[in-house]
Formats: C-alpha cells, structure tokens, sequence
DNA sequence: ATAAAAAAGTGTTATAAAGTGCGTTAAAAG
DNA sequence: CTTTTAACGCACTTTATAACACTTTTTTAT
C-alpha cells in the first residue's frame, strides 16, 4: 500500500480510502483502521489494527519512567482513534477534531494521504509541500533520542 | 532489459513498454510494475514487481525517525504507483499526474525510457538531453549521505 | 430532570472525472 | 510485400465527491 494521494474530506471530516487499497485490505482481513498522532511531524499516522496491536502492545509494554519513552506513549498511544473499517464497502474513516487540529487541517478539505507500505500518513497539503520540497516546519521534532529497548522498533 | 526509448504518452497519459522487453517480462513472470520518484533527479524508476519487493521491504522496516531515512522513505514509498502489468498484453502503464509533474513532463506527450537492467527510468527528453551532454539540472539533489543502515542498498 | 435544539455521526444517491479495454490506423521492421 | 509495432481514438467502467436525508449524541434552556 503505497503511493501519494490527495484527497478530500466531506463536511464532516471523513474520508475514503483510495479504491485501488482495496484488494490489499481485503485479503489482510482489516477491520480496523488505527489513526494518531504522529511523534515528530505535524501529521497523522494510520495502521491498519493488526499492525497497530503489535506497535501498541510493545509501546505499553515499556518503562514508562523514562521521559522519552513516557513521552512517545501519550503522543502514540493517548491520541489513537480506533475506526471500525469495512474493506468491502466505501472504506471511509472519520478524523477527529483534535487530530485534524494537530495535523493543521482544520479548515482545509483537502489532505494528502500517503501510503508507506504498512501504515498511512496523513499532511496538511502545504506542509506536506513545504516538507517535500526541502524546507522545515516550526512544529518539527528531529533530535528524538530513543532508548536501547526500542532503537529497533519501527512505527 | 537495456537501451535508450523514445516513447509516446497517450490522451490519458499511458505508455506502453517497447515490444522486445515482451520475452524478458514474459520470462521472469512479473505482473507488477511499480512507478516512483527518483531520489536524486527530476526522473523516475520503474521497478519489477519483485524487485520492488525487496526493496519497500527493507525501506519500510527502517527507523523513520531518523530524518533522512524518512526523507527516502517518503519519496521513494510515499510515492510509488503499483500497476497491474500484462506482459503478454499491451504492457501499458499509467503514470499519475504527480509522478509527470515531478518529472517535468506535466505537457509533454514524449518521454524517455532507459533501460537499466532490472530497473527503467522515465525521464523528460530536454532534461534527458542536457544530463547526458554534461549540464546538470536546478532540482538534481547529489549529497544525500545514507546512514549505515542502507549504504549497502541500491535503488 | 426533561424537552427542545443543535451538533455530530452515519448512510445513500447522483454526477462528473479518471481510468481501462479494445479496435483502427499509421509507421516501422523484416 | 508482409508482418509487427506504436500511436491514436472511442466507448465503457470505475471511482471520487458533493449533496442530501436520517439517526444518535450532546448541549442548552426551562
């Protein structure tokens, strides 16, 4: 599941999912769709639920004495909207307003939804721009140093 | 699969592959093709199905939060195009308007298609031209430094 | 606390645009 | 001259989106 799309939200913040995901989450066997914050980037990240059981089991599985770590769950796991998801029919999904408000969509209609294989992310189209063609973005948080227990993990 | 293609887009922006890459295709079984960004050059790779396998396998499975890991991420995955691929048909492939925009080809109905071995490159006759008589391009990006994680990879 | 009103969420339909398939013509190769 | 290939045009199918109606939840006022 990959591949860049722009797409529109309808009046009440939903969207669907490109039709050409389609087979992909079918045979998967999803029902679930996971949307949260995305730690570093003013965007969202989307996992389809069999992905997200694993993220989020080893995320809150972890010591959450250390900062980071700590960190990385209230953003991760404190913001996740779990959506029932029906890959057979029109695939549609409802952002909430506060991930819209983080993500800097909230007026916009239009978002880019951008497919990375095993998970979505979701941008603002003028970040995404900005980000894309080299610039930087004020909310930005590159220098996350992550502890040995999860250097390896990838979400 | 090798060699330099001067090649026509039609109304809807497809493009067929030239006619005696048929047996190579037919040979290696290959029902996929996958469009993307070229990293480094306003350009883009087709990738076989298989190879593209591998390679958005080892990619996704990287730390995103490393900047320029995400930063290859989101090019290469965030923008691949996977197309359905008949090699005993018409091999006609689509390329979105993002993918032409990128390569500088939003009028053009001409593009050309190299041929590199188990890859292809799509690029604008102009820029095509000056890259090959020595000039060097405004968007061409040359000092991506790869972390340790991928300096064994090619793409 | 209850009813009314507003807001939020869900589902359906219609239509324009995008994508696909295939036959025909023109050009190139053998 | 015959065969193959590339380019073009057209018809059909699928998809995205906006508009609308309805249900559920939340808020407000009495």
């Amino acid at each position: 599941m990959f591949g860049f799309n722009n797409i529109s939200l309808d009046k009440k913040s939903r969207f669907s999912f490109p039709a050409k995901y389609r087979d992909a989450f079918v045979n998967s066997n999803e029902n679930q769709i996971v949307i949260t914050k995305d730690p570093q980037y003013p965007a969202l990240k989307v996992y389809l639920g069999s992905e997200w059981d694993q993220i989020s089991t080893k995320l809150s599985s972890l010591q959450g004495l250390d900062p980071i770590v700590r960190n990385l769950q209230w953003t991760i796991l404190g913001n996740a909207s779990v959506c029932d998801f029906e890959p057979t029919g029109r695939m549609q999904v409802l952002i909430s307003a506060d991930l819209k408000k983080y993500a800097q969509i909230e007026e916009a209609n239009r978002i880019c939804l951008i497919g990375m294989g095993n998970k979505f992310e979701i941008w603002n189209q003028e970040n995404w721009e900005q980000r894309q063609t080299g610039g930087s973005l004020a909310t930005e948080i590159l220098d996350i140093v992550l502890p040995e227990s999860i250097k390896d993990m990838s979400f």
